[in-house]
DNA sequence: CTTGAGCTTCCAGTAACTGGAAGGCCTATA
DNA sequence: TATAGGCCTTCCAGTTACTGGAAGCTCAAG
């Protein structure tokens, strides 16, 4: 299979995927041609990454991931420390940006918004006191 | 004032310091033996662009709203669209944050997390289906 | 005078791609 | 057969907002 194909199967785009053999994620064979030349294998393999990275597992993560799926003998231990190792770190990006969206929003309400030049938002940033 | 006093000051690292007069956020004068001296003003600016930043706006908003901030006679509209795309941007952010947790969190509840090689995540990551 | 801290510039690296250029390959049509 | 286009290749550069480190100058204290 061609690359284009399999990003049409896999829904990454094409230089994702080569970037993906650059890291060293993915070995697909080259034709006669210099074309890459995917297997089913590779197809699973791009796959699952493209749901990992969506699950906003890092690269490294990923990497990770991926040799303990290819190890069909590995505990569910390892993964499910580095699913909740992710989980933990997006509960902390959820409370930082909740917290963060409390601020701006007040002071996006106490802002009149017309052709005054009276703004508290810019009041507030030019002084936290 | 010499960087080191303004980065105690303002909490930003001398490096950022740096980067944002790089980038033409700030121009300090320079003293005779080439060390950065910044004015009152700039520590103000300063000030102001670590609060941006905290509050998650990007450079490029940065830059806009210090010149606003500076311009005197803007109106508050213009900010105030600002900081409304910035919270709306937030809310994206949010809401993909907790759709991703969600499916997380679920597959780290399904999974044994023991010695055994079965995994439901894994599973998942192997076929979305 | 030396020592150490602080300052300078410049280069490179981070995460995970993305865009674009230059050029080879493949297929279909005139 | 020529050519047009679409797909493929590699390589280089750019993105965001810094951060680390090296080489070297300056300043203050002892």
């Amino acid at each position: 299979m061609n690359i284009g194909e399999v990003a049409d199967a896999t829904g990454l785009p094409p230089k994702t995927i080569r970037y993906y053999e650059d890291i060293g994620l993915i070995r697909p064979r080259r034709g006669a041609n210099g074309y890459r030349d995917f297997s089913g294998a590779d197809m699973h393999k791009l796959a699952f990454l493209g749901r990992s990275r969506a699950l906003g597992f890092s690269i490294a993560d990923c990497r990770i991931l991926l040799a303990l799926y290819e190890d069909k003998g590995r505990a569910s231990a390892e993964v499910k420390e580095i699913a909740q190792g992710h989980l933990a770190e997006i509960d902390r990006k959820i409370a930082g940006l909740t917290e963060l969206r409390g601020t701006l929003a007040h002071l996006v309400a106490e802002c009149a918004g017309d052709s005054r030049p009276d703004c508290p938002i810019l009041a507030s940033l030019a002084d936290a006191s």
